[in-house]
DNA sequence: AGCACGCCGACT
DNA sequence: GTCGGCGTGCTC
């Protein structure tokens, strides 16, 4: 900072600024005037502590100001009560990347700025836990790799371009990645490398670390709120000059930035869960452009939005088609469930056996927790949907009707399927703990483990149940996609995805997408591992695109698939969504905001524009809160997005609510 | 988001 | 008679 006050002449008495504009980590867009502390100390870029209503609260000091704002009485005014930072901890470009976050995402700029600096806010813990980094160290490049990183560095030098690895899994994305990365701090530039949040943050930084020594350094959510500041106060001096971590990191304050590096692009841990519901990718997106430097995105298996981008020339592709190994990806197995009573199919336990037999183990993928209950029809597969949003219809008990949560259609549910008028037609589905039965009574002379969020809760037992499965103390461990963890250890032979479908009856128009991510991801993995084993995809509908596609590894066909099924339904990529709920306790105030709101936005939007809902929202009660939602689509997110931002500025004007609203710009989850 | 001020039910 | 429910209003 400027010490421009020590440099004038001895006679001109010191005179600070008088008053200071702070912005604090609550829901409102206005900055609050405060008197400057005695000591003159406050300034722009630090926190301080402030009388605000009746208590004292950390506050953001971003700018000066020598006159009160018109229409504030003077002696309104309060002074700082503390400054809590010596030294400014961020500057004037982290408070427009706020003030830019503020206005995108539809949040105070102080709730945006509070979720880029560590300031030991929220912060979950994980456990890190280790996994191979793909592709090992190979010291001789592949032609592929070599072209790639060519390519690659050719564009480094020039500015806010946009670019992709796509490449199969097993085929070094990382080395290229890590070598891009060493030309660009080569060049005198700094590098942010993104990791999805519950995966290979430890590891890769271990390696980082090891290649780049004290440039690099890690800012993981289990460090506390002090060892982090610390870590960006390093960054900010310019000590750090190559950064590794999840989503949070995106907001690294390097110098000179001239790389952003996503791995697993397509991983929904980039999108944040609460309120700035900021995504790692449009951040770094805008940061890339900003600062003139080059983003790379990286996956197997990329998202729609970024595989349109590609197809669109927007972001510049390179491929890695090619296995390191040379070997081939297993052979992936679909099997019907149809015929199933329970939710282990003969083939799979027949392979549970042979593969306990050889004295090996099994792991088996349940791809969401809890349950997932659709309509289906057990005799011809039909499936109850909505005929406009195809996203399958959610069953509500207390009034039984199905609904759709994106436009709030409903139906009486069908008594008998309405394709082939059998009554083997219902409202059904598996919960984790069912199959964990089943597959216990079903091998009762197996030792199986169930991994989830509830049976590994606190850090350090998963790293504990892993340790003992690596050590063969498990034969079956069953888990969600934590257990692709345990992928790499050579005791397994056999992987079956145990119910694959579940992701596709969930109501979210990206459940393909996913569904097909998962399976690809696992078999890659499994194949990179244990080339002699075998992957079982468990399926209702064997012959289902999706399942298919991803049974082949069929990714450009998938995509090719997807997109003119998003592109026919006018959903996100080719349309832009921004979600609103509304929480209340009452539940005829939910469902009254929701409208009131919906008539505000109306007439902002243009044609082309419209509204979904108001509908409950899939969860419909959480903690007695009744939650309603609309939808906003809009072919470009520029009038859905001023119409939110002002119906939501006018409906505050009204004082009416005893009920929450929270927006989410380019929502990932639905649920 | 907090936190206080403010009006209606079951308790020492 | 009070303690306390949470509806709503404000924060320089």
């Amino acid at each position: 900072m400027s010490d421009s006050a020590a440099a004038l002449p001895p006679e001109t008495p010191f005179s600070p600024e008088l008053y200071l504009d702070i912005i604090f980590d609550i829901p409102l867009s206005q900055s609050y005037t405060y008197r400057i502390d005695e000591k003159g100390e406050a300034s722009p870029g630090k926190r301080v502590m402030a009388p605000f209503g009746r208590r004292e609260v950390l506050g953001y000091v971003v700018d000066f100001r020598k006159v009160a704002p018109a229409g504030l009485s003077p002696e309104k005014i309060k002074a700082v009560r503390r400054v809590v930072d010596k030294e400014a901890i961020f500057d004037q470009r982290d408070i427009d990347l706020a003030r830019w976050m503020a206005s995108y995402y539809l949040c105070g700029p102080g709730e945006a700025l509070a979720a880029m600096i560590p300031s030991g806010r929220r912060t979950g813990t994980y456990s890190s836990f280790s996994d191979e980094v793909e592709g090992g160290t190979n010291l001789v490049l592949s032609a592929e790799q070599e072209e790639a990183l060519e390519g690659l560095s050719q564009l480094a030098g020039k500015t806010g371009l946009f670019t992709y690895l796509y490449g199969i899994t097993g085929s070094g994305k990382t080395e290229v990645f890590l070598r891009l990365a060493r030309r660009v701090l080569e060049a005198g530039k700094s590098v942010i490398y993104l990791v999805p949040e519950i995966s290979l943050t430890h590891q890769t930084a271990e390696i980082i670390g090891g290649r780049f020594g004290k440039e690099a350094a890690t800012l993981h959510s289990g460090m506390t709120g002090s060892e982090r500041l610390t870590e960006w106060m390093r960054i900010r001096a310019g000590e750090v000059r190559i950064v590794v971590g999840p989503r949070s990191a995106v907001f690294a304050p390097v110098l000179n930035l001239g790389l952003i590096i996503i791995d697993e692009e397509h991983d929904g841990s980039y999108k944040s869960g609460n309120t700035p519901r900021y995504h790692a990718r449009q951040i770094a997106m805008h940061r890339a452009s900003a600062e003139d430097a080059l983003l790379l995105l990286g996956s197997a298996t990329p998202s729609a939005e970024a595989w349109k981008l590609m197809n669109d020339g927007v972001i510049r592709r390179f491929n890695l088609s090619r296995r390191l190994s040379g070997g081939k990806p297993p052979e992936i197995i679909p099997v019907s469930l149809s015929k199933t009573e329970g939710c282990l199919t003969a083939e799979l336990k027949e392979e549970i056996r042979a593969t306990a037999r050889m004295g090996r183990q099994t792991i088996l993928f349940l791809n969401r927790r809890g349950f997932a209950y659709f309509y289906h029809c057990k005799n011809c597969g039909f499936e109850l949907n909505c005929k406009r949003c195809s996203v399958s219809l959610t069953y509500h008990k207390s009034r039984n009707r199905a609904v759709c949560h994106y436009c709030g259609y409903e139906t009486s549910p069908p008594q008998a399927c309405p394709q082939c008028g059998s009554l083997e037609a219902g409202f059904s589905g598996f919960g984790t703990e069912f199959i964990e039965e089943e597959v216990r009574n079903t091998f009762p002379e197996l030792r199986v483990r169930r991994a989830d969020a509830d049976t590994t809760g606190r850090k350090g037992s998963l790293k504990e149940l892993l340790a003992i499965f690596k050590a063969g103390g498990i034969d079956i461990l069953l888990g969600t996609q934590m257990v692709a963890k345990g992928l790499n250890f050579p005791g397994v032979r056999l992987v079956g995805v145990v119910f694959a479908d579940t992701g596709l009856h969930l109501p979210d128009f990206r459940a393909a997408e996913r569904t097909f991510s998962l399976i690809v991801q696992v078999a890659g993995r499994a194949g990179r591992y244990f080339p002699d084993g075998r992957v079982i995809v468990q399926t209702m509908r064997p012959t289902d695109p999706v399942i298919r596609e991803a049974c082949t590894l069929n990714v450009e066909g998938f995509y090719k698939n997807e997109l003119l099924q998003r592109k026919a339904l006018d959903f996100p990529p080719y349309s832009r969504l921004i979600r609103l709920t509304f929480r209340s306790k009452k539940e005829e105030k939910a469902a009254k905001a929701a409208s009131r709101l919906a008539s505000l936005v109306r007439p902002f939007l243009g044609p082309g524009d419209e509204i979904l809902g108001p509908a409950e929202c899939p969860i419909g009660i959480q903690n007695n809160n009744y939650r309603r939602q609309i939808l906003l689509r809009g072919q470009t997110m520029g009038k859905i997005h001023h119409a939110a931002a002002g119906a939501l500025q006018k409906y505050e004007a009204e004082k009416d609510p005893a009920v929450y609203i929270e927006a989410d710009v380019d929502p990932v989850n639905l649920l």
